[in-house]
DNA sequence: TATTGTGAACCTGTTCACAGCA
DNA sequence: TGCTGTGAACAGGTTCACAATA
């Protein structure tokens, strides 16, 4: 392996970084209901995984527990915090002002869970007139000088299928690294950013297939 | 369990059941374009998957290709789309109908791709007045009765988080055996219901996990 | 003693490379 | 010949079981 592994940065697998966002919040609830002190069992039930994941998972960030007792709630929640990169506030636009543009500004938990959106874009000059969640929704165009001007690196593009990959073009000419399409279909982009998709209908039919299967566990088909 | 696998009934990995649902778009979209046949390759690149991949997902379902040729768009599209259980409309339910279910709701997307909403249901008395997608919004205590004349077997839950695990608890009680869930949070339901989780900010956490690392990639040289 | 942290075993998923077939 | 379908090698993720230790 590498011979300098600085405090910080060691190699994190990706399926332990998916996991980190959970743990926090169940940190977050356990403290909220002044628990001081947890065992990795305790946690893990409250992050729906079990205790051996949970420790494995927490021994890529280090040895933040005490051998007997378990952990610090608050010390193991701001320590997950920094690993995650949530300690401040990252600046966030949000470009589709739909329904589910409407929906994601005025979602709460980003602001409380290290995220402010800073504007919201519509290429449709009609919605620019409107005030969503106490801020103006603005031009498509603004998009280079809000990125310049609140050092965003994070878009989410909430538009049709057909703006989205037209979006993520400008998002990266911009300056943009990172982005989370809500939009169906394949975003192309250049390497070095990363694109997450949450896409409701590829959800569905994925619990459709077990579905399925459930209602034909004891039948035999024969078609 | 399995003594007997019926022609049709190969268990499918998990990673490929989750990746049929972007093959189907990808096929639906070539059909648009007029694509009769494509090779792996090519759908492989609309499905942002790399060509063996997608040989290896397709070779669990049958073989529906020609050697030599590559698949034909509409026949593979049916087979898949049946391999998931879309070939038929799932009713679903949507329990909480603030900005996010009304979103959902307006989504046109789940009557495109496999699924019909036949009731929105909310706690609040003053939503119960409105209509929403065409639809009214009635009260959560007609689930029972509305899962039974609709033989509804998938809800929706876009409540606060506060009310998540007690709505998952009715859905459950009421006969629904799929849980799409966009309330954060851990949901506990009983064996044989399924439960998947859309969490805006852990998806955002996750991007900024990478970026806080791409902000740093200075820092560090090695090799 | 009670619980963490972790090597080792195991399991799942991905990629390679080519045999098999139209 | 060209492309699919697939065994085999590889990589990544999970679980086990126990040594380390407050």
């Amino acid at each position: 392996m590498s011979a300098r592994t600085p405090e910080s940065a060691r190699d994190i697998p990706e399926a332990t970084v998916a996991r980190l966002p959970v743990y926090l919040r169940a940190l977050i609830t356990l403290a909220d209901e002044g628990t001081a002190t947890c065992s990795s069992e305790e946690l893990a039930t409250a992050a729906g995984v079990n205790s051996a994941k949970l420790r494995k998972d927490l021994s890529y960030l280090g040895s933040y527990g005490t051998r007997g007792v378990g952990y610090d709630v608050e010390y193991l929640r701001y320590q997950i915090a920094r690993e995650i990169g949530v300690t401040q506030d990252w600046p966030v636009v949000i470009v589709g002002i739909g329904n589910l543009g409407h929906a994601l500004a005025n979602y709460s938990g980003f602001r409380s869970r290290g995220f402010r959106v800073v504007a919201l874009l519509d290429a449709d000059p009609v919605r620019q007139a409107e005030v969503v969640a106490g801020i103006d929704v603005r031009s498509f165009d603004d998009l280079d000088r809000i990125v310049v001007e609140h050092g965003v690196s994070i878009g989410v593009i909430a538009t049709p299928a057909v703006a989205a990959q037209d979006v993520a073009d400008r998002m990266v000419a911009a300056g943009i690294t990172s982005i989370l399409n809500f939009a169906p279909g394949v975003l192309t982009v250049p390497e070095g950013v990363d694109v997450r998709k949450v896409d409701l209908s590829i959800e569905l039919q994925i619990l459709a297939y077990h579905e399925q299967r459930k209602a034909t566990a004891g039948t035999e088909d024969a078609s």
